[in-house]
RNA sequence: GGCCCCAUCGUCUAACCAGGUUAGGACACAGGGUUUUCAUCCCUGCAAUGCGGGUUCAAAUCCCGCUGGGGUCACCA
């Protein structure tokens, strides 16, 4: 039995795309439950980008949801460079060999010709194939060319008539017809190989098993086969997954499409969170973050755990009730069998539920360790973090509870750490600006400044002892004082934040909501 | 338009391959309970096999057609 090795072969665009990191995922996961290796591979074949803002947000992608990969950037392996752009020998040496056996053929058609050609066949209506007029070219007319510096490519020369058969893990029996299949350019007249071409050098001598890939790869594998095969390669398996689609809609999800996205319902509210967040933390514009990629979901405090499980239910599900899974638990199960055709959408509600369950899972501390970089960046508690400090915003995760949800959750807090707060008008006017309820906050206000010890159960004795002796509503009070001491109508419980804001600062505020 | 893929609640899916279930679960939504608000938690409800033919005692399940949706058609990856 041989290895299992796969691979995900991202080109440097600057960020990772959530979609792509559910393939990345299934690829990762296939190799671990087999006990292979994941392959980190970059097409960069005809970008020049800055290494470090191209590929850097990716490898940043994989580090942060745990998916460390055994060969690759930064970590090396048996079978360097794994850059295509240091691999271009490789691709000429291959394309050397398919131009000997005959499988391939140098094309000094203009690209003008090759337009008119497609044209034609278009308005016959006829499917286009190249008509390889380099072909009838005789040697001698093809050394002058040369020669004269007529730029050529090099074409796959196509099997005309025959059938190219698929057996996909995924979809099962694919069949083409090769007469039906121009002769795909495999490399340039500067002898930088293309895409199709690149991939099959690449996967063969990478020793992949198994290519995992999204289905819209689906109709470039009828020439990847052919290329194995005039190569003389093993064909990998082909496993074609579907494609993630935009949230209620079975396009494929896509970075093009971020604006129109913005009005999606399904994505609002992350992008509207995204807007009220990321400001907090300086990184308005020049980051420029969206939830197509997975560095928003980084920034603005999700767990891994909570993305992975929703990336891994997309399109695969481990039985008829499993919705929680940790990576161990899909480490364990993940086969390709139980991945469906359909394309699925992706759902920022199902991941919001995700990321409730996980993050409830968290101890208490690593939540605290999640949330201190947030109040850092908000300038609202400084480096270095004093011990002190840290206990603080414990106790302030503590009162939170399951309310906070995402890291950035924690700015909700900032009452707790600023007199700075802003009012909740609609509310200030409802429970405190009200017929009588200023005259009970300013009674049970005096109540407060003798109470002792200034804690929780004290303060909640000395509300239900208020309330019986005048007969007032507790909730007149519990509203009264949350609007007044922190601004917000939603909140940990009323105490809790009394307890944290302490007796100076609690008299303090209420003081100023009843002068407002 | 050519080629290819796909089709179960609003969404993600189970049951399909080896035909027989009141078509199950989760999210969302609605209602109720617990709670000082909110969140959590518990209960209840809503809600699907695209259409038409076959095959069969029996079809979500097998076959064909239709319709619909989508992907892809570069000297991009």
């Amino acid at each position: 039995m041989s290895t299992v090795r796969t691979r995900f072969a991202p080109s440097p665009t600057g960020y990772m795309h959530i979609g792509g990191m559910r393939t990345a995922l299934f690829n990762w996961l296939y190799a671990k439950r087999h006990g292979g290796q994941f392959i980190l591979r970059i097409d960069d074949t005809d970008q020049e980008r800055n290494q470090e803002t191209a590929l850097g947000p990716i490898l940043r992608a994989f580090r942060w949801l745990g998916l460390l990969w055994d060969e690759g950037p930064e970590v090396g392996g048996s079978h360097k460079p794994y850059f295509q752009s240091q691999r271009s020998h490789l691709y000429r040496a291959a394309a050397e060999k398919l131009e000997q056996s005959g499988h391939a053929y140098r094309d000094f058609s203009t690209k003008e010709e090759n337009d008119a050609d497609r044209k034609l066949a278009d308005k016959e209506k006829r499917p286009y194939i190249n008509i390889r007029r380099s072909l009838e070219l005789s040697d001698a007319k093809k050394r002058e060319l040369e020669t004269a510096g007529h730029p050529w490519v090099l074409r796959l020369l196509v099997p005309r008539e025959s059938k190219i058969v698929l057996d996909d893990l995924i979809r099962e029996r694919v069949e083409w017809d090769t007469s039906l299949l121009p002769d795909p350019v495999i490399m340039r007249a500067n002898g930088s190989a293309l895409y199709n071409f690149a991939t099959v050098v690449d996967d063969a001598e990478l020793e992949i098993s198994h290519v995992i890939r999204a289905e819209e790869h689906l109709p470039n594998t009828p020439i990847q086969i052919l290329l194995h095969e005039a190569l003389g390669n093993t064909l990998p398996r082909f496993a074609h997954i579907p494609y993630v689609c935009a949230p209620g809609t079975k396009e494929k999800l896509s970075k093009r499409k971020v604006e129109q996205y913005r009005k999606n319902p399904a994505f609002k509210r992350l992008f509207e969170r995204g807007d009220e967040v990321f400001p907090q933390l300086g990184l308005s514009a020049a980051v420029a973050l969206d939830p197509v990629m997975v560095e928003y979901y980084e920034r603005i405090g999700y767990l891994p755990a909570g993305v992975l499980n929703a990336l891994a239910r997309i399109g695969w599900s481990l039985d008829d009730r499993t919705e929680i899974l940790s990576l161990q638990t899909l480490v364990e199960n993940f086969s390709l069998e139980r991945v469906v055709k359909a394309p699925a959408g992706f759902d920022p509600d199902k991941l919001f539920s995700f990321q409730g369950h996980w993050m409830k899972e968290l101890p208490l501390d690593e939540k605290v360790d999640g949330c201190v970089p947030y109040l850092v960046d908000a300038k609202l508690i400084s480096e270095p973090v004093s011990a002190e400090t840290r206990e603080f915003v414990k106790s302030i995760v503590v009162a939170l509870g399951d309310r906070l949800k995402l890291f950035a959750d924690i700015l909700d807090a900032r009452p707790f750490f600023t007199d700075d707060i802003t009012f909740d008008e609609k509310n200030f006017d409802k429970r405190v600006r009200k017929d009588g309820v200023p005259a009970h906050l300013a009674a049970f206000r005096n109540r407060l400044e003798t109470l002792e010890p200034f804690t929780v159960p004290a303060m909640e004795a000395a509300l239900q002892a208020y309330c019986e002796e005048t007969g007032e509503q507790t909730g007149t009070l519990v509203h009264a004082l949350r609007l007044s001491t922190t601004g917000q109508a939603v909140g940990p419980g009323v105490y809790d934040c009394l307890a944290l804001l302490g007796k100076e600062k609690s008299l303090a505020r209420i003081d100023a909501a009843l002068k407002r």
